[in-house]
DNA sequence: GAACTATACGGAAAGGCTTTCCGGTTATGC
DNA sequence: GCATAACCGGAAAGCCTTTCCGTATAGTTC
């Protein structure tokens, strides 16, 4: 992220105009990784926001730095919605609920799983950032599910954020459903007892 | 695919440099793959192999017509596993192995499972290609063990290739036994039987 | 309200990679 | 051994990201 709102004590403040230009491209490149991917060429997301590509270089040093704080303004979408579920429904449900909209949120920006997993090294502080903002709020759910024995206590926050990031990666024949039915495959495996894969029969 | 030994009465022969070419540039690759990435330049495969880029071109038109090469043999390896597996162990067992193996095969070749799910439509007849090869022989280990009453009868070959395959994603932090794992839970998933995610309790 | 200065802007240039093209080379058939 | 057509290598073209720099403008001061 560049520089928002200044901290407390912080020397410089960014200029109207240029604040007003990191919003604009922000919600140009949502829009242009939604319609061309988010492999599209950086001109376009530039034209869109009406300014030079210069400018967003200026204000995204990386082209993934653009695509970071797409998927940020999306986690912390996600993140805010964990605790909510969790005050309205059960336990069980809350988590089930909030693993059915984060798969949605993965899987509906198609392209962006892909590039998440890419390998860039640019990319690899997000799924921290990610475990950070949602960890505590799917820790939080996992914990009172497993207590009430709904489901197993060996899997974290951790290895189910990732593993499902993985299930939401698009599969060229296949639409969304696809993978949120194979992520509640995988949650079914959750809420089993421990099986372990060759524990036999 | 280019031209491999010709098909009965095709009227064309491949020149023998130019099969050795082609044999060499598909080694090259691999090793690329493995030591750089799939990314890697063209010109580095093509030096390797010891050959110019446009000999490169001249046989794989598209880049990804020579992962797709790299690929295909490697999937080849795979779908020959199938029925020895099945031979020497009991359905659920051989499933689990054979599953464990696939896992493996696309856990190792990092940055190959991200390129396969890049979206690029170069790569969207490959899975087809895939299940047609090792499709028939997971059927058959599925059908086995369900009727063995082992595993759920609702999920099929294609959506098991396709979930375990983007389970297989490489992680940042992780190394290839977290997608053994998550493969594991999802296989567990896969024992129970037909839950649905929001039917609980 | 006008002038000044630092910040930001836009688009042109640079650099890198894929893909195309073409003159030279080499295998193959006579 | 020669003719011919397939093939080769590397240089050129095209596209994209990233950098650079002269120009415009927000913010500040008088």
């Amino acid at each position: 992220m560049t520089e928002k709102t200044g901290p407390p004590g912080a020397p410089r403040r960014m200029r109207a105009d240029a604040q007003r230009n990191v919003d604009a491209l922000i919600k140009a490149a949502r829009a242009v990784f939604d319609t061309s991917g988010v492999d599209a060429p950086a001109k376009e997301i530039a034209d869109l926001a009406g300014v030079g590509v210069g400018t967003l270089y200026r204000h995204f040093p990386l082209r993934s730095d653009l695509v970071k704080a797409v998927v940020e303004s999306g986690i912390d979408a996600c993140a805010a919605a964990g605790p909510q579920l969790s005050a309205v429904h059960e336990p069980g449900e809350a988590l089930a609920e909030w693993l059915r909209q984060y798969t949605e949120f993965l899987g509906t920006k198609r392209g962006l799983a892909p590039a998440l997993h890419s390998g860039d090294p640019a990319y690899e502080a997000l799924p921290g950032y990610f475990l950070e903002k949602v960890g505590p709020a799917l820790t939080a759910l996992l914990d009172t599910a497993a207590a009430d024995g709904a489901v197993r206590d060996d899997v974290s926050a951790h290895d189910l954020l990732y593993a499902i990031a993985n299930l939401c990666m698009p599969v060229p024949g296949e639409g969304p459903e696809y993978n949120q039915r194979m992520v509640a495959l995988l949650i079914d495996g959750l809420r089993t007892p421990h099986q372990g894969v060759s524990s036999g029969d």
